[in-house]
DNA sequence: CAGTATATTGAATATACGTTCATTGAATAT
DNA sequence: ATATTCAATGAACGTATATTCAATATACTG
C-alpha cells in the first residue's frame, strides 16, 4: 500500500521535475509522510528510480508483443492506446516519459543502462520497412521515419505530463508522419 | 571569448544533462578551466542559466516575425530552418530544448517564469485558424493541432541533442501533421 | 620598467540534501 | 501480561557541491 503510494508519487515528481531536481523530501511532504519512513520502504532515492524503470521496462517488453496485420496498424493500435489512456490513467503516459527521461547522461549509470536496453525506435524501423514494402507506410529510410514518429510521440507525452489540460491530438494526426496515402 | 565559450558549454550540458544534474564542476572540467573563472564571469549557476534563457527568449521573439502569405508555409519555413540548422548549427536546436525545459517545476522560479513568456503554442493556434479558413491546413481544434505539431518538434529536437548521430526527418512528414492535403 | 587592471587558480567555506539510527507507538503473537 | 514485529518519526550525520576569496600570473598602459 505504502509502497504503491510512493511509487506512484515518486513517478509523478520524477517526470515533472526530473530526477536530480526531485528531492526525496518532495516525495515525503507530498504524501505527508516522513523521511525516515520513505527510506523505511526503499533504502535509496536511486532504488526507487530503479524500481520505477524496471516497472516501465515490463510494460515497454509487454507493448511490442501487440499483434497486427498491418504495421501501420500496430503503429495506429499502440499510438491510439497511448492517446485514450493518457487522460483516465496519467501513470502510462508518465511511464512512457520516465523510461526516456532515465536514459540521459546524469542518471546513475546502472540505471541508465538498463533503461537503454528498451529501443523501440530500432525496432520500429523493423517494422516502418514492411510496411514499406506493403504499400501502406511513405517511402524514406525507415530509421529516421521511426525516429520521427517516436520523438513526436514522446514530445507529446512529454508536454501532456507537464501540462494535462492541453488537448491531446488525434491519433491520425501523429500517425500521418509515417502513413503513405491519406484516407480521407 | 571565455564568456561565449563558458555560455555554449553550458547550454550543451544543461540540455543534454538537464540543470539539476549539471555541476558547475562539470562545466570548468569540460573546458578545463577553473571553477573560480567560472564565479568569476557569471555570479552563479543559476546566473548563468539567465543569461541562456534570455539569449533564447530573444531567439524566440525574432522566429515568430518570420514573413509568410499562407500561414502553412510559416511552418514550413520555421521547421525547415530549424531542422536544416539542427546539424551544422547544433546550439540553435539546443536552444530550443532549453527554453522549454526552462519552464518546467525544480527550475528556479524566477527564470521559469521569464520562459514561461514564450508560448508559441498559443501563439500558432491563431495562425492555425487562418490556415484553416484557407484551406491549407486540416480540420480540428487548432490549440491541439498546434501542441501537436510543436510537441513533436520539441521531441525531436529533444532526441537530436542526446543522439545527434540518428537521422533526422523530413520537414514534410511532419507539416503533414497539420496539413489538410498532400502535395504528393 | 613600474604600475594597474584583468585573468586565473584552488583551497576554504557554507549549505543543501541523501541517508542513518535511536526511539516511540501500535498491533500481533506467545 | 510479556515479548516480538513492524510502521513511523525526526534529529543528527556525512557528503557532494555551489560559492567565496586571498593569492598569483598575465596582459596592458604610460
Amino acid at each position: 500500500m505504502r509502497q504503491k503510494q510512493i511509487m506512484f508519487k515518486a513517478l509523478e515528481l520524477f517526470v515533472t521535475k526530473g530526477f536530480a531536481e526531485t528531492r526525496i523530501t518532495d516525495i515525503a511532504e507530498a504524501l505527508d509522510i516522513s523521511v525516515g519512513l520513505l527510506f523505511h520502504y526503499y533504502e535509496s532515492k536511486e532504488k526507487l528510480y530503479l524500481e520505477l524503470v524496471k516497472m516501465g521496462l515490463e510494460g515497454a517488453n509487454g507493448s511490442e508483443k501487440t499483434p497486427f496485420d498491418d504495421p501501420l496498424s500496430y503503429f495506429g493500435n499502440v499510438l491510439d492506446g497511448l492517446l485514450s489512456t493518457a487522460s483516465e490513467q496519467p501513470w502510462i503516459c508518465m511511464m512512457f516519459v520516465l523510461m526516456a527521461q532515465a536514459q540521459k547522461p546524469g542518471i546513475p549509470e546502472e540505471i541508465r543502462q538498463l533503461a537503454l536496453t528498451v529501443d523501440q525506435i530500432s525496432f520500429s524501423a523493423g517494422l516502418i520497412e514492411q510496411g514499406q514494402k506493403l504499400g501502406s507506410i511513405r517511402e524514406g529510410d525507415p530509421l529516421a521515419l521511426s525516429n520521427a514518429f517516436w520523438c513526436s510521440v514522446q514530445g507529446i507525452m512529454e508536454y501532456h505530463a507537464a501540462m494535462p489540460e492541453m488537448p491531446l491530438p488525434k491519433t491520425e494526426w501523429i500517425l500521418d508522419i509515417i502513413r503513405k496515402e491519406r484516407t480521407i
